[in-house]
RNA sequence: GCGGUGGUAGCUCAGCCGGUAGAGCAGGGGACUGUGGAUCCCCGGGUCGCGGGUUCGAGUCCCGUCCACCGCCCCA
């Protein structure tokens, strides 16, 4: 025998129940959002290396060490995509989308990548649904976009607290950081080893900081709501308002910042209570556009995680009734029986036709077991007089019908 | 990337102080030749994650490695 090969660390094979709630999921959240008008955007899985480090950020941990990337034959720098935003911005740009001056309102589906240590709802192939709306500024597009983030967790039954913020934009954020980076510089060695490294690279994420001594002074450092500028405290205002007037329950977190660099203004993160975990997560990014050489346009967005929200969801809708078709006897059974359960199909009834040969009670038990409502017998008898026996498994009745009086009931319960 | 726990039959697991592998469930067949889940009987099934070391002898001890899970980091 030889080497048995198994999955790739952090990638899996989804079979059955585990393929269905994918399906599932990601069928609500595309309803969703074709009925918000969005359209859908099917991109690259793989892009220049180069697109990720600019736009996520090279001093971030996706770039810096969970890309997975390569060169190819001709010796460029590729990489699998981690997210998505990135790839929708260089569409956008690319195809010139902002030209007939309007919004664009644009949605993908598919694996993203990170090399990360693997773990229950966290693979290194992982899926995600995203929404962007590209070339307004406009807060009820920021209260839409968290609206249907609120939507998506109604519809599939899942309880997480929509928690905002505002990380404010290019005129007041710096005033903030530096406001920031001073209080933290005296308190600097009260503070965790992680984030004494972070104090001048990424001072925000002190603030998210798990370490009981760093969130003690992370709750007395000054507040990026008290130094929004006045166009970005009336977004954040606008915003809320929003919210309220469509009943989307939120709260407020000043501590929250988000692990790419890109974001402005309005962020916000959607967390699951029973996994502790963000499930739907987005926010502003009006540079990214530019930043990326396009003309200068505000845009936002969010990414909903698949394999996290398949975790929360407990129930699926039941199948269509299975009818397990029964040849008994010979050759001329066996092509009745045949013929009959293509005629079923072809009614739109779910059929499976029996090619297990011996008793009837065998038949039976391999009915059961692979969850059949219904099962018909094709013999000798039935054949005869154009009468077949259809039992329903469940209740163990038996009825003694013609074809067409079976197919009448099983289409009535479907 | 760091720390921890674990990997033995299809599944869940037992296996002492090192002595050549076991149970339950599942599967196949029969008791019962045209109607299932009960009962009883019989049967098959394993490179003990992989590689090396110690030993007369390793599922068991040691080292390495892979994988899963938990925590950290980070993130959807």
């Amino acid at each position: 025998m030889s080497e048995k090969i198994k999955t790739v660390r952090g990638f899996r094979d989804l079979i059955g129940e585990e393929a269905r709630k994918y399906r599932f999921v990601v069928e609500k959240i595309r309803n969703i959002l074709e009925k918000n008008n969005f359209e859908e955007i099917i991109l690259p899985t793989v892009e220049y290396t180069k697109l990720f480090t600019r736009s996520i950020g090279d001093a971030t941990d996706i770039v810096e060490k969970e890309m997975f990337t390569f060169q190819d034959k001709g010796g460029r720098d590729i990489a699998l995509r981690p997210e998505g935003t990135a790839g929708v911005v260089r569409a956008y740009i690319e195809n010139k989308l902002y030209a007939d001056g309007t919004y664009k309102k644009l949605y993908y589906e598919g694996s993203m990548f990170r090399h990360e240590r693997p773990q229950k709802g966290r693979y290194r192939e992982f899926h995600q649904v995203g929404a962007e709306v590209l070339g307004t500024i406009n807060p009820l597009a920021d209260a839409e976009i968290i609206k249907i983030a609120d939507d998506i967790l109604k519809t599939l039954q899942i309880e997480a607290t929509i928690e905002i913020n505002s990380l404010g934009c290019k005129k007041c954020r710096p005033k903030y950081r530096e406001a920031l980076i001073n209080y933290l510089r005296q308190h600097r060695e009260e503070l965790c080893e992680d984030c004494q490294r972070r104090l001048e690279k990424n001072p925000l994420r002190i603030l998210d900081c798990k370490v009981e001594t760093c969130k003690v002074i992370a709750q007395k450092a000054p507040k990026i709501t008290d130094y929004l500028c006045d166009e970005c405290k009336t977004h954040y205002r606008q915003v809320k308002e929003y919210l309220k007037a469509l009943n989307v329950e939120f709260v407020e977190n000043p501590y929250l910042v988000r692990g790419l660099d890109y974001y402005s203004k309005t962020v916000f993160e959607c967390v699951s209570k029973e996994l502790g975990k963000t499930v739907i997560a987005g926010g502003r990014y009006d540079y990214l556009v530019e930043e990326l050489g396009g003309p200068p346009t505000p845009a936002l967005g969010f990414a909903a995680g698949v394999e996290r929200l398949m975790l929360l969801v407990k129930e699926l809708p039941p199948k269509k009734p299975l009818v397990f078709i029964i040849p008994f006897g010979g050759e001329k059974e066996k092509i009745e029986a045949l013929k009959i359960a293509e005629k079923l199909r072809q009614e739109g009834i779910r059929t499976e036709l029996s090619y297990r040969e011996g008793k009837l009670k065998k038949q039976f038990e391999y009915a059961a077991k692979i969850g059949a409502d219904f099962a018909v017998v094709v013999g000798e008898n039935e054949l005869q007089s154009g009468k077949f026996p259809l039992k329903n498994l469940h209740t163990r009745e038996q009825k003694i019908l013609t074809l067409e009086e079976i197919i009448q009931t099983l289409k009535n319960l479907s």
